[in-house]
RNA sequence: GGGCCAUUAGCUCAGCUGGUUAGAGCAUCCGCCUUUUAAGCGGAGUGUCGAAGGUUCGAAUCCUUCAUGGCCCA
């Protein structure tokens, strides 16, 4: 290396050490494979086993500390980091040299025997080390880390390498989902996966992403919701069927809305939204248990209390008592705007009835809900896909259940009158033609199914990732998802 | 869609009431160092100050527009 040096880019400078190592007849990316016989964290954590045998342990330098003809390399691998001593008088000069030529970021394999220096520090005392692979770029610094948020999310490996508690969030997603899966598992539910790519985007109301298939020459839309197909498959005699699977909705981005998203959707024959309330705080609670031990779990600087039951809020009449406004009595359109105005709430003046009043209610209902609750008994006008409660057939058989003031979880008894359910899309596409372009089109399709015949049936529909940021603390729907959608670089 | 804020070295950040040659730590490069761990000691270079215009004798700094991101609202 010449003085020179400093005329080259970090990247330069990593080839030319690439270049270097394969003239010294090295190819750093020709090792297939390293037999790894201990994982760091193992080496350290079971110290007495290991001490004075040799290990081979592998990862990526993270730090080097060199000290003339030995030098102290730190290495990390997927259980956490370990200590590698590598001295000139072990190794021969020619192999101790390489340190000349590796970088922090790059893959060693190191064989040695385990011991404890003066401070104590679990070491392993390098025999033979393996170049294993170069890195030809800079990691974030050390001491700060990562923290630049949109790089965070664009080079997400790097975030992970950074930011070692990054990936405590992930594990719990993928631990929480396992739970999910063990749970209805247990429950009798069969796991299904349904089209992605549909002719119509229903279930609920949001605009979906549309594509093109070019051999059928027709638009398809990317799925919205789970809800219809996980239905037809009720029908066909599936009595207990779930799906966990992304969805799609061509909407904002924000702390708590992606483009694409997961949703739990679970149906069970012969049982309503009682079921599902009994269900859903059974999963929920055991969920929090099994993951810390305790049903109490920190949230933003508040404790949710995950154990079941959960209290029961009849919407209409937490309406009333908020507003002293039955709902009943809001008849038109105009009739909500005035309400809306009357609160003090903004909304959007082409808003309909149906949607000026869910955001009346997210306005002064929704926020008072922080420990888990189910709001219950919506409007049938805002619930298109649940029965009607017999006591109230205005009212629907549905819940929605609130935690920290934000929708987690939707459920009802799933409306199987196939004549009153095209009575309701019929109404939809009155809204749409009215220009609501969130509502989905007929689906003629789906009401063959239930002219079939459908049993009663419960059903609900849960975010996992606003689950997985509330048992992880997590402000951001980013801070869930790997890879959160962003805008191209240009 | 609206408001506020941010963008400076590979990374984390200072500098911003306009004023000499834009700084620090980590990382990098050179030298020394065989039990260090934010190793240490000595030396060196970091750069289209997000982009484009404008004001000015002079702009990282002030103004405008744009880009990207964040937070809040819709």
């Amino acid at each position: 290396m010449s003085e020179q040096d400093h005329r080259f880019s970090p990247r330069e400078v990593r080839l030319q050490k690439l270049q270097h190592l394969r003239e010294r007849g090295i190819e750093p990316y020709r090792a297939t494979r390293y037999e790894v016989t201990a994982l760091a964290e193992q080496v350290v954590s079971q110290f007495e086993a290991y001490e004075g045998h040799v290990v081979r342990v592998a990862g990526r330098i993270t730090a080097m500390r060199r000290h003339g003809r030995a030098a102290f390399i730190d290495l990390r691998d997927t259980s956490g980091r370990i200590q590698t001593h590598w001295r000139e008088d072990v190794l021969g000069p020619s192999t101790y040299e390489l340190l000349d030529d590796l970088d922090l970021g790059d893959f060693v394999g190191v064989e040695g025997t385990v011991f404890k220096t003066r401070r104590q520090e679990v070491t392993v005392e390098a025999q033979a080390v393996e170049v294993l692979a170069k890195s030809l770029r800079d990691l974030p610094e050390k001491r700060h880390g990562l923290t630049n948020i949109d790089l965070r999310y664009r080079q997400r490996y790097l975030d992970l390498i950074a930011n070692p508690e990054v990936r405590r969030v992930f594990e719990i997603r993928a631990e929480i989902l396992a739970y999910i899966r063990e749970f209805l598992k247990g429950r009798g539910f069969m796991e299904v996966e349904t089209p992605v790519l549909q002719t119509i985007a229903g279930g609920t109301e949001a605009r979906p992403f549309e594509t093109y298939h070019n051999a059928l020459g027709m638009p398809l839309y990317l799925r919205i919701a789970l809800e219809l197909h996980l239905k037809r498959l009720i029908v066909g005699g599936i009595d207990r069927v779930y799906e966990i699977g992304r969805v799609f909705r061509n909407e904002g981005i924000s702390t708590r809305h992606n483009p694409e998203f997961t949703m739990l959707e679970l149906y069970q024959a012969y049982t309503d939204f009682h079921g599902m309330m009994e269900l859903t705080e059974s999963l929920l609670g055991g969920l929090a248990v099994h993951l810390f031990g305790t049903p109490d779990v920190p949230y933003q600087g508040t404790v949710i209390h995950w154990a079941p039951p959960y209290p029961r809020v009849d919407l209409v009449e937490r309406l009333f008592e908020k507003t002293g406004v039955r709902w009943e009595t809001i008849q038109s359109r105009e009739d909500a705007h005035a309400l809306a105005q009357r609160l003090g709430i903004q909304v959007d003046p082409r808003f309909d009835r149906a949607q000026v009043m869910d955001k009346i209610v997210g306005a002064v209902v929704e926020p008072d809900l922080v420990q888990p609750t189910f709001l219950w008994h919506h409007p049938v006008d805002i619930s298109p896909l649940a029965k009607r409660d017999p006591q109230a057939p205005h009212l629907a058989e549905r819940f929605e259940l609130f935690v920290a003031g934000r929708e987690l979880a939707n459920a009802f008894s799933e409306l199987n009158d196939p004549l009153d359910q095209r009575q309701r899309f019929i109404e939809q596409q009155k809204a749409r033609l009215a220009g609501n372009d969130e509502m989905p089109p007929l689906d003629e399709d789906f009401l063959l199914a239930l002219e079939h015949g459908m049993p009663p049936t419960g059903g609900l529909g849960l975010g996992i990732d606003r689950l997985v940021m509330l048992m992880t603390d997590s402000p951001s729907i980013r801070d869930v998802i790997f890879f959160p959608t962003m805008r191209p670089l240009a």
